[in-house]
DNA sequence: CCTCAAGTGAACTCCGCGGTTTAACTTCCT
DNA sequence: AGGAAGTTAAACCGCGGAGTTCACTTGAGG
């Protein structure tokens, strides 16, 4: 039993919370009526209230864990015998594909949104999203760095950097509802570009000998 | 004479616009009562509607003003003698000062929660903001190119690329209100690292040369 | 000084939403 | 079977905000 959370278990807990979801995703915190979120997890209105005590709990409930469920898909990637490109353009790969779900989108949207009402709300997203990934890169090319591979002066930096790199010319886009799709080809295009990059200012001299042989 | 625009002009208009930009930008689309818009206007709700049919598009005409705004203050950069090192560094300060502004996250923030209701607020916002500042460094980079300071193969992504980096680790930060303030040389340095990476990448083998020189 | 258009402010309508209550119905345990 | 706990649909309350109306003031121009 979760004892810190002062919400109401039972049979109905988690369909309620499906709900939430759909609603609140799709039309914001105030867009969404509590009738539509009852309606759509089928269940009473006052079978939703006896399980949340009132309409901002609901909410920061299905973000926190909508949060959580974000960031086991930005999962670690321990490949310590490949190379640094190798590596990086899998985890390039994995950071576009979350700047483009449908989920990433909304998440972000309704947290900044919300971010001023809710101050909790926006730590939640910032923590579990932007800086669990860029701790995560910390950690390989630190283990980079030791094995030779890298070369940096400021690493929590250039993580920041890779990651927005990898969301070049997608991110805002698909923020702002232009251009909706994005080929699979220009994205490997982007994340290739961004190794690239990377790599021409933060390899080491054998690295980049290896990446040209190993590239060409 | 607007001809275009359907609102009528007055004495007051200029001072309804400018109350309504104080009280969105603070409140947002939603949060923000057209009673206190009035209010802070010093005009009353009457001549308020007499200008505007509604409180949407009075939202409107607020977001592209503002959006136009913020484009003059990315102006152009014409330093056509000075090295691609000076040039970036310029701009690159601009970018992020932009980034950090309030009237940046204000705007940026209320846009994107809208811009599902009002899909024109996106456009709107993208094309007057980041699609403008991307093409003017876009025309820059095509002459950094003809002069043979520069060598990319593809310039739109190049003029992304560098305006994400100098974004990095403060644009996100600032957006979700964690670490509200970021100091000048923080943000010197971010800019420092962002033109380094992208001369790395893109300068031709003179301008690293001229570049090395110049710096040491 | 009179006129007339613009502006005022306060009251008013309408509506949707958050949240509550109630009375009937289902489930399920003993 | 019986009863407690959970669920439901629907009506209901109160509030606050969008938009309207109207009697009244202001001030510039003939």
């Amino acid at each position: 039993m979760n004892v810190a959370s002062k919400i109401k278990r039972g049979r109905k807990f988690d369909q309620v919370l499906a709900g939430a979801r759909v609603i609140f995703l799709r039309d914001g915190f105030e867009g969404a009526s509590v009738d539509d979120i009852a309606r759509e997890a089928g269940v009473s209105k006052a079978t939703l209230y006896s399980y949340f005590p009132d309409k901002r709990l609901l909410f920061m409930e299905v973000a926190k864990a909508e949060c959580r469920r974000q960031a086991e898909s930005a999962a670690e990637f321990d490949d310590e015998g490949a190379s640094p490109r190798k590596v990086l353009t899998i985890a390039g790969r994995r950071i576009g594909d979350l700047a483009m779900s449908d989920m990433g989108r909304g998440v972000f949207r309704i947290c900044l949104a919300e971010a001023d009402r809710f101050p909790e709300i926006g730590r939640e997203f910032y923590e579990s999203g932007p800086l669990l990934v860029r701790n995560r890169l910390c950690d390989y090319l630190q283990r980079a760095m030791d094995r030779g591979q890298l070369e940096i002066e400021d690493v929590p930096l250039a993580a920041e950097q890779f990651s927005e790199l990898c969301k070049a010319d997608i991110q805002v886009r698909r923020l702002f509802k232009q251009d909706e799709t994005c080929s699979a080809q220009k994205r490997n295009k982007i994340v290739k570009s961004a190794v690239d990059m990377f790599l021409a200012r933060y390899a080491t001299e054998e690295t980049k000998i290896a990446d040209a042989a190993e590239t060409a």
